[in-house]
DNA sequence: TCAAAAGTGTTGTACCTACACCCATGC
DNA sequence: GCATGGGTGTAGGTACAACACTTTTGA
């Protein structure tokens, strides 16, 4: 089967950064390619956009096919297109950002991957494509979202936490993503003013000390 | 000539939201269609991206042929990729935002486009394609960009401005923009504290009234 | 001389920051 | 019983909001 236009057109692909906090650290999870080009490199997971389906269910596809990773919000970030950016031809993509929780690590290889793994965004190795690039835009909207304003610093952080929380687990996944650590007292009254925090009445287990009260963002 | 692909592809096009304040109100401009679909509606200027471009010049191209502006700044907003958003068939846009100064407006027709008009951006026409939403996420962005830190409102505001103002003509964009009226003195405190603000000497001319020094925003 | 916009300081308030000790639990 | 993280209030400083009158020019 073939395909005929009027008009030459470029290819259209999407590619995710899957963020998360892990070990205290701000990790990515990237792909190993299991085909040419960069065969061997490691990326951001993506592919192509098929005909019938939307941007962001094309990401999500891709997502599941290389990483097992399903169902996660996704946002856009931007497109890129420079012209000789993919060495295949005119290959315009759409990256997209997802925020998950520790907890929803579960990365393998899949169809086009050889292996997919968490890094660290301080410690990534050489990356495929103009993947470096995109992934530094993805970074920097991050650390914007997160100091811009108030409310969108919480909710990027409540992404990366689960439904139920304690007030010390919320404090360090706003320090890892601010970069500096905070006054234990003046974060719990900041966070309990600016937001609608409820206390469930449970207490955090498996601690090896004085168990913690566990929290929930009420919804509105 | 045509032009044969392994897999089938989509169409790709850029689009561009140009807001300005006139008459102090938002406005944005928009053409009317020369061609089907849409013939005759108004719609955001744009138009597909040829190969061997970059999707900011392919916009910048296309603006220029269908509203006669041209060299402006671009930002990308995001891409539409809904498969059945344009009745010609898969067709996937980027949309980006461009801020220019009231004295920049020159609007004709061009190759596509029997008109090109402003329009108030609360009195606007049913406009083409999914245009309508393009036009509210822009617009949104604005909001975004304006609210969400000091730092961006005047990055966005001074666009706006020529490059020599009066501190009223500032307060009226920032105004217009924010969509409340400002104390006088506490704006011209905030403006002179958080920018690096220069009186040029000169003062303004023409008002009907008592001249007002002109203020230049000073080059980093 | 009148109308219209330009220009100019002070005071209260609300929010953010800094800071230290006791408590509950697991080992 | 001791080590470890959980939990709590106050005081000072700073940045923002409210507020009115005099000055300069064109007509």
């Amino acid at each position: 089967m073939s395909y005929t236009y009027e008009f030459p057109r470029p290819s259209v692909t999407t590619d995710i950064l899957v963020f998360s906090i892990r070990d205290g650290r701000l990790q990515v999870l990237l792909i190993e390619r299991k085909v040419d080009p960069f065969q061997g490199a490691w990326a951001i997971p993506g592919g192509f956009v098929q005909m019938e389906e939307d941007l962001r269910s094309g990401a999500l596809r891709e997502l599941e096919e290389e990483t097992g990773l399903s169902d996660i919000p996704l946002r856009q970030l931007r497109a890129y297109g420079a012209p000789d950016r993919d060495p295949r031809g005119r290959v315009i993509t759409i990256a997209f950002i997802a925020l998950v929780q520790s907890g929803d690590l579960i990365a393998k290889g899949g169809s086009d991957a050889l292996d997919a793994r968490w890094f660290a965004v301080d410690e990534l190795p050489p990356l495929a494509f103009d993947h470096a690039q995109i992934l530094a835009d993805g970074r920097a909207q991050l650390a914007r979202d997160v100091t811009a304003s108030i409310h969108d610093s919480g909710l990027v952080a409540f992404d990366f936490l689960p439904e139920k929380f304690t007030l010390s687990e919320a404090q360090k996944v706003f320090e890892t993503l601010r970069g500096e650590d905070m006054d234990k007292r003046n974060f719990r009254k900041w966070l309990t003013n600016e937001w609608s925090i409820e206390d469930t009445g449970e207490k955090s287990t498996g601690g090896r000390h004085r168990p913690a009260a566990l929290f929930r963002l009420k919804p509105e």
